[in-house]
DNA sequence: AATAACCCCTGTTGGC
DNA sequence: TGCCAACAGGGGTTAT
């Protein structure tokens, strides 16, 4: 999936469109787009529920905890505060269209919003895989922050301001997975995908299958300050599109691909020391490291 | 409790 | 040319 820097690339594109715009109307194409649109209990409520929800609505500025994105409605009297959520899964798309524009491939869910100045956007959700899904979720107090119910669960990311990194060095330490699944995990550290795990261990030369109980507190601090290092320069080159799955709200790909250093470059040198870069299976995906650089001790 | 295995989907690509 | 397996950036649930 988009990862942080993607997913804030799609955050920062949609604040001026519904950043106090209301939804005029929502038409949901296909609902396995909403398996996050769900009652307390779990249980799936029907897109009947969604567009009722959404109908008259005002939207806030768009927020965003990891790779979830969501943007809160402007409570009516009385009513339980509630967000909009959107997660992109691997292949999903928030895109904001002229009304009219020729359809996007894959566009399952449709709400069309009207700003403050008057202008009239479509929100298209589109979406290859179907691992993604919109919803709209109660808001609820955890600390001094406000997330989804949804969003509970997941750990601040490294862009955060309250990220303490002390705290997350010490949990990574603390589990005797290897180094990159406990990376991975986002009740641990959230943000960080397939992409930004291998671009973090390569800066931090690192092997991805360390046991992260064996890595020395300074590794884990350095190895941290290096995910948020990368993320923040593929946020700034606009995320990494490899292909037409990731684009901003626009259809636009970014560029940080060109940036990256492993992952992706099985059989080439590695831009340190030359050594071939090899790719690995990792839990059914893969890990790219430079044999030279990552070793494994 | 923590961890590993498997599930959800569709489309593209590369080897035979 | 055609077929099929492998693969793709996600999270969640179930099993161990």
């Amino acid at each position: 999936m988009p990862e942080l820097p993607e997913v804030e690339v799609v955050r920062l594109g949609l604040r001026p469109a519904v950043t106090g715009a209301r939804v005029r109307g929502v038409d949901v194409l296909d609902a396995r787009s909403l398996k996050r649109h769900r009652d307390a209990a779990g249980v799936v409520k029907n897109a009947a529920d969604f567009v009722a929800a959404l109908e008259g609505a005002e939207l806030c500025a768009p927020q965003r905890r990891g790779k979830f994105l969501w943007i809160p409605i402007e409570p009516a009297r009385d009513e339980v505060p509630r967000a909009l959520i959107a997660h992109l899964g691997m292949s999903g798309q928030l895109l904001v269209r002229e009304p009219g524009a020729l359809d996007d491939r894959h566009t399952r869910i449709r709400i069309r919003i009207e700003n403050p100045r008057g202008d009239v956007y479509e929100l298209r959700f589109a979406d290859q895989r179907c691992f993604g899904s919109l919803a709209v979720d109660a808001l609820v107090s955890v600390g001094a922050s406000v997330v989804p119910s949804q969003v509970m669960h997941i750990a601040r990311d490294p862009l955060d301001a309250a990220f303490d990194a002390v705290a997350v060095r010490n949990r990574i330490r603390s589990s005797s997975r290897a180094i990159k699944a406990v990376l991975l995990d986002q009740q641990v550290v959230s943000g960080v995908g397939n992409i930004y795990a291998d671009e973090a261990l390569w800066r931090a030369r690192m092997h991805w299958a360390r046991p992260a109980s064996s890595v020395s507190a300074r590794k884990v601090d350095e190895l941290l300050v290096h995910a948020r290092a990368v993320m923040e320069q593929a946020l700034a080159e606009g995320g990494t599109s490899f292909d037409a799955l990731y684009v901003n709200v626009n259809g636009e790909s970014g560029y940080f691909a060109r940036s990256l250093q492993v992952y992706g470059r099985a059989g080439e040198p590695c831009n340190r020391c030359g050594t071939v870069i090899v790719r690995e299976p990792f839990v059914n995906r893969s890990s790219y490291r430079c044999p030279r650089c990552q070793r494994q001790r």
